[in-house]
DNA sequence: CTGTTAGCGCATTCAG
DNA sequence: CTGAATGCGCTAACAG
C-alpha cells in the first residue's frame, strides 16, 4: 500500500483548466464563484480524492480552528465530563479539540504549552497542575497568540477568565451535613494548599466547624496530593487516631482509597465512620450507595468554559475582558451517617 | 493584553545580519553552523521571544511529528491507561499525541479521521466505535498519509497492524472460574457481534459451558452496547430469570451498572450472585474486594501500539507489513463466589 | 560554515 | 464571476 501523491488545489485546477484561485474560493464555498464551476471542482475533487491540507491552509490564514485542552489527567471521571462538555460545545462552533494531559506535573505541562504555542491553537483551556505555583510559561502564549481560560482551577490573571465551582460553599455544606448527623470527630483529608480550590475547601471546613463551636484540629488534617494511595496513608493514620466519626475528602479519588482501606480492614464505611467526598463518578453509588459526595457541574462546567474562550477568540484582542463564573454546587446527601 | 507581532527567523536574521537559513539550521540544532553563532541566535531568539511556527515547518517537511489516537471513551479506565501507555512511548521519541473520542459513533468517526487526515498526523492510532462496521473512511488516510494501527479492537487489513488481548482464552477462563466456584446458571452480557472481541468473547463463554457439559442457553445471554445504563437493564432481566447464580460481563461498565441495581434491590453480590467482568478499574476492589475481575494489560497495550506505529512511521512506505500482537490476560481471582 | 534561491499548499489582494 | 500575482514561515537543495 504505497503513499499515492497528495492533490492539491493546483492538481484540480489544471485537470479543469481554470485557476487554482477559484479552486480554492469553491472548495471554501465562497459565493463569489457560480454554482456551476462549483459542482464541476466539487465533483472533481471527489474523483481524484483530493483532501484539504490544514497546515497550509492555517499557515495563510493565521488560524488554526483548533482549541488546546490541558487536563491533569483524563482518567478522573470529573475531568472526562468536563472534556466532554467542552468538545460539545466546541464541534458544534466548528472548532477542533486537541486534548493533552500533564498528569499533575509541572514539567509536562510547560512542554505541552510549548506544543500548543507552536502550534498555534486558536485558544487553550486549562486547569493547571497540582505543583503549578506560577504561570510564567502561559505568558508567551498569552502575549502572542491567544486567549487562555481556567476551568476548575482558577487564576487571578488580568485579561484571563476563569470558570469555578464555589469551593467554599460546597465544603462548608459538606461539613454542616456530618455535622447534622451527629459527627463531632471529623477528619479531613486536604489537598496542596498552593491550589486555590484547595484553600478554598479548607477553608469551608474550618469555618463549618466554627460555626458549630468544633474546634479545629491540626492533627486531624492531612494534606496530601490526593490520590488513590494518598487516601489509603490517610486511611491508616484515621484508624490510629483516637476518636473518628466522620471522614471528609477534598477529592473523590483520596476517598476511594480510604474507602478501600477501611473495607480491606473491617472497617464499615459508614456505619462506623461517614464519609463525605467530592465526587462526580457514577460508580459512587456502587461503592456504597449510602455515600454523601457533592454533586459538581462538570460537564456544564466543559460548556461554559469552551463558550467563553470561542468568545474571546471571535473577539480577537478587543474586549478581552474577565469574565469569571462561578457554578454552584449540589451536595447529593444520602444518609450518610449511622446517626440520621 | 494585546497580541504582538509573531517573531520569525527573518526577525532574528535581519537583527543579526545574517540569513534566515542559517536561523534555521541553528534553531534546528544543524551540525552545519559555528557553536558561536549558533549561541549569538539562541540568545537572540530568547530575548525577541521567538517562538517557532510549527505549522511552517511541517508544511514544508511534510511531517508533523504527531500521532493521532481516536478511542471510543477516555473515561473508561481502560482506554484512559491504554492512552498513558501511548503518550509515554510517543512521548520519549519526540512525538505529540492528539486524543479524539469518538463516543462510539460512527459520524464522529468519520469526522475525526476527516480532521487528523487534513491536519496530516504521521500515524494513526485506533479502536474502532462498536458502530463501526467496514473500515472504509479509514482509505483516504491509509492510501495517501501514514500507518493506521489498530488496538484492542482488531481490523484483518493487509498492511495494518493490530494489537489486542487474547479475549477467547481470557473469557473462557472467567467461565470456567464461575463454573469451578459451582455455578451452573451463567448469563452473559454481550457486547455488539459487530465487534470481534466480543464475538471471540462470547465464544470463549461458550466452549466453557460446551467443555462443562452445561448447555449454552440464548436467554441467559443479553446483547447490548455494554453501557452502564445497558447494565441496570440487564440486571432487571436477569432478577426476572427462574434460576441465576452467575453473571459474567463482557466489560466492566455493563457490570458496574448491573451491580449498581442489584444492590438498589438488596441482592447481595456476590453472596447470592456471583459476577466476574473485564475490568481494569482500580476502583473493583472498592465495589466489592471479592469481586473476580480480568485484568487487562492496558498500558502495555498502548506502549506496544505507539511503538508499532512509530515503527511504521520511520519506515515509510517500505515494510509495512502485518505485525500484529495479542496479549496475554491475567485473571484476578477474588473468590468471588459464595461456593468457594 | 554561510548565503542564495525556490517552493511546500493555500488564501487573498488586485485586476479585469 | 474568474485569473494573476504574492506571500504565510520555514526548510532544503545548491553554491560558494
Amino acid at each position: 500500500m504505497k503513499k499515492t501523491e497528495q492533490i492539491t488545489i493546483h492538481d484540480l485546477a489544471r485537470a479543469l483548466e481554470i485557476d487554482s484561485s477559484t479552486v480554492s474560493r469553491a472548495l471554501n464555498d465562497s459565493p463569489r464563484v457560480s454554482a456551476k464551476t462549483k459542482k464541476r471542482i466539487l465533483d472533481k475533487a471527489n474523483e481524484l480524492g483530493y483532501q484539504r491540507n490544514s497546515l497550509a491552509s492555517n499557515l495563510r490564514t493565521n488560524k488554526t480552528n483548533t482549541i488546546g485542552v490541558i487536563v491533569p489527567r483524563i482518567s478522573r471521571n470529573f475531568f472526562s465530563n468536563v472534556i466532554s462538555g467542552i468538545e460539545e460545545t466546541a464541534y458544534q462552533a466548528g472548532y477542533n479539540v486537541v486534548i493533552c494531559q500533564s498528569l499533575e506535573s509541572l514539567d509536562r505541562e510547560k512542554k505541552i504549552m510549548n506544543s500548543l504555542l507552536s502550534n498555534r491553537v486558536d485558544g487553550i483551556l486549562i486547569s493547571t497542575s497540582m505543583e503549578t505555583e506560577n504561570m510564567d510559561h502561559l505568558k508567551p502564549y498569552l502575549n502572542n497568540v491567544g486567549p487562555i481560560v481556567f476551568y476548575d482551577r482558577p487564576c487571578d490573571f488580568e485579561n484571563c477568565s476563569s470558570i469555578s465551582i464555589n469551593d467554599y460553599k460546597a465544603s462548608f455544606e459538606a461539613t454542616e451535613h456530618l455535622i447534622a448527623n451527629g459527627c463531632k470527630h471529623i477528619v479531613y483529608f486536604s489537598g496542596p494548599q498552593t491550589v486555590s480550590l484547595y484553600r478554598n475547601r479548607k477553608q469551608g471546613y474550618i469555618d463549618a466547624l466554627k460555626k458549630h463551636d468544633i474546634e479545629f484540629n491540626e492533627a486531624y488534617c492531612f494534606e496530601s496530593m490526593l490520590s488513590e494511595d494518598n487516601g489509603i496513608e490517610s486511611a491508616k493514620k484515621v484508624l490510629k487516631l483516637p476518636v473518628v466519626d466522620g471522614v471528609y475528602s477534598a477529592n473523590d479519588t483520596a476517598a476511594i482509597g480510604a474507602m478501600q482501606y477501611f473495607k480491606s480492614k473491617g472497617v464499615k464505611v459508614p456505619d462506623d465512620i461517614a464519609v463525605v467526598g467530592f465526587n462526580n463518578d457514577p460508580i459512587s453509588g456502587v461503592i456504597e450507595p449510602s455515600l454523601t459526595t457533592i454533586n459538581q457541574p462538570d460537564f456544564e462546567m466543559g460548556k461554559i468554559a469552551s463558550s467563553v474562550l470561542l468568545q474571546q477568540i471571535k473577539n480577537k484582542d478587543i474586549n478581552r475582558k474577565k469574565q469569571s463564573a462561578v457554578l454552584d454546587i449540589e451536595l447529593i446527601k444520602r444518609n450518610s451517617s449511622k446517626k440520621m
